[in-house]
DNA sequence: CAGGCTCATTAGTTAGGCTAACGACTGTGA
DNA sequence: TCACAGTCGTTAGCCTAACTAATGAGCCTG
C-alpha cells in the first residue's frame, strides 16, 4: 500500500474530530463507583508521580490551586488520598494515593479499557496494526 | 509491511492514553474569543447539519434538552444562532447558525487546527498516511 | 528581625450538566 | 369532533467543576 499524500491542513481537523469524539465516548464508559472524571484524573496523576504537593498536582493537571484543593478534599473524604505535612516546610503538604485509592484506580482502569478493548476486538488485524502505529505517533505528538 | 498481531487488551490502554493526552493538548490550544468548548461544539454541529430543532441538536451533542436550551440561549445572546418557528408544528423551533456564527466558527477552527497542523507537518509522509487511516477507524469506533 | 514572598485554603462567581415539572401544541381514537 | 395522551421546549432547582480575589500561615533574605 503506497502512502497517499496527506496535507497536514486537511488531516488536522479530521484527526481532531476523531480524537475528541472518541475521547467523549471513552469517558462515557463510566464504570461502577462514583468518582468523577476529574477526581479520577487527579488520582491517576498522583499515583503515577508517587507523591506531590497540591501545587505540583495542580500544575500536572493544568488546574489552578484552589480547584485542586477541592478535588483533593473529595478524594480525602473517601480515603483515597492521604495528606501528610511536609518534613521541612510548614506551608506545604504532601499528597499520596492510599492503598484504597490505588485499588479503586485499578478497578476504573480495567472497566475503562474494557469498552475500548471490546471494540478493538471487532476490527481486522490490519486495522489494529494501523492503530498501534498511530498510537505511537500520537503519543509523540502529545509530548511535543 | 506485514501486520503485526496486536491483542486488543494491550492496544486499548495505549490508544486511550494517546487519545486523552492529545485531546488535552488540543483543547489547551484555545484561540482568542470567549466561546466555550461546549458552545463551540454545538455551533459546529449546527452549521454542519444546516438547521436543527433543539431536540435534534441535543441528541447530536449527547446532551439533555434543558442543557441545550441554555447553550443555545447563550449563542443566541451573541447573535451566533437564529431561532425561527417551525412552519407546520407550533411546538417546534428551528435553529440555524447566523452568518456571524459561521464567521466566528471559521476563526476558531483555524486557530485550533494550527497547533496540530504544525505538528503534523513535521511528520513523514508515511506517518501522516498512517494517521489518516487511523482517523477513519477512530471515527468508526466513536460512532459504535 | 521586618517585610516580602510562597503555599494552601476560603469565598464567591460562572459554565455546564442533570432531573422534575409545566404549558403549549399535535394528533388520534372513540 | 373533541378528550386526552403524547411531544416539544422551557423553567426551576440542584450538583460539579472551573476560575479569580483575598486570607492566613510559614519561610527567608537584607
Amino acid at each position: 500500500m503506497t502512502a497517499n499524500r496527506v496535507p497536514p491542513a486537511q488531516l488536522a481537523p479530521q484527526l481532531r474530530d476523531a480524537i475528541t469524539r472518541l475521547n467523549r465516548r471513552v469517558r462515557q464508559a463510566r464504570p461502577v463507583g462514583d468518582l468523577t472524571v476529574t477526581q479520577l484524573s487527579a488520582l491517576t496523576s498522583l499515583r503515577l508521580a508517587g507523591a506531590l504537593t497540591p501545587r505540583e498536582l495542580a500544575d500536572v493537571e493544568r488546574v489552578q490551586p484552589p480547584t485542586m484543593t477541592k478535588i483533593v478534599a473529595k478524594l480525602e473524604e473517601r480515603g483515597l488520598v492521604q495528606r501528610t505535612p511536609h518534613p521541612t516546610d510548614g506551608r506545604q503538604v504532601i499528597l499520596a494515593a492510599t492503598e484504597g485509592g490505588r485499588a479503586v484506580l485499578d478497578q476504573f482502569e480495567r472497566a475503562r479499557n474494557e469498552w475500548l478493548a471490546s471494540r478493538l476486538a471487532a476490527l481486522t488485524e490490519d486495522e489494529r496494526d494501523t492503530l498501534r502505529r498511530a498510537a505511537d505517533i500520537l503519543q509523540q505528538l502529545a509530548r511535543a
